[in-house]
DNA sequence: TGCTTTCTACTACACGCGTAGTTAAATCTA
DNA sequence: TAGATTTAACTACGCGTGTAGTAGAAAGCA
């Protein structure tokens, strides 16, 4: 009954997990400066979201260089973005559906978007069956 | 640079407008009864969530019956879910595909659920146009 | 070896949210 | 009209998140 496989992940844990499965391993400082300066948070704020995600069992500290430690993913991106898709979607019943519905409608969606997810589909049901 | 059109709605926060938008306009008694009670909550939070969407504007207080006040929903369902699905896509640089893929790859998207889509784009298209 | 820089470890804090208790006012009922 | 019921209004509180400060240890350099 444990319930550590796939925590879900707030904005920033999420953005600074994106700059770990980028680099596959790096140190605080190297994630901070990964970043882009848009949205480019202080070294410390970086520390703290790392150290949740090591709670999280996100990430683990695989070694040390000199004195910094070097952080790498444990937690994939599928199943991350997966955790978070679901979460989503459980407010509107769980169906995928209506949100779809809406975006298509306020044009998130385009056809061509949908010709590749078609193929997309085919595919994985072709693995299925 | 007022930020108050559709501001963004939590999980419970929607799940109560769903019940107002359902039922046009309600008392507080008749929003808790009305949700389903396997996540139906007390008296009281329901009450502190509609204060929180009359703040938010999202609903006002239009009349009093007896002692109870009765509130009605001023923002549409669509511009919520509208505001929920841009803050949700901007965690994957505001575009939908990605979560479209990941929705497919996981099942959670099928083959009719696109056709009914595409349908929904070419009339938004043509409307468009 | 002592100063400077860098990193770690810890702490703090405000805000949103889910959740609900308390107190008092208004209304209903016997 | 007095007690019971229902509402309203306010307050509380813990957790997650974004944000960062501080103190102290470690490493690099003069």
């Amino acid at each position: 009954m444990k319930k550590n496989p796939t925590e879900k992940l707030s904005r920033l844990e999420l953005e600074i997990m994106e700059v770990l499965w980028d680099l596959k391993f790096a140190s605080i400082r190297e994630v901070q400066q990964a970043i882009p300066e848009k949205r480019r948070v202080e070294y410390t704020t970086v520390q703290t979201i790392i150290y949740r995600l090591e709670k999280k069992q996100a990430v683990i500290r695989t070694k040390k260089i000199s004195n910094a430690h070097i952080f790498e993913p444990i937690m994939s991106r599928k199943s991350a973005v997966g955790s978070l898709v679901d979460d989503f979607l459980s407010l509107f019943g769980g169906s995928a559906a209506p949100v779809m519905a809406h975006m298509a409608e306020s044009g998130k969606l385009k056809l061509e978007d949908l010709k590749a997810l078609e193929e997309a589909i085919k595919k994985a049901q072709g693995k299925g069956n």
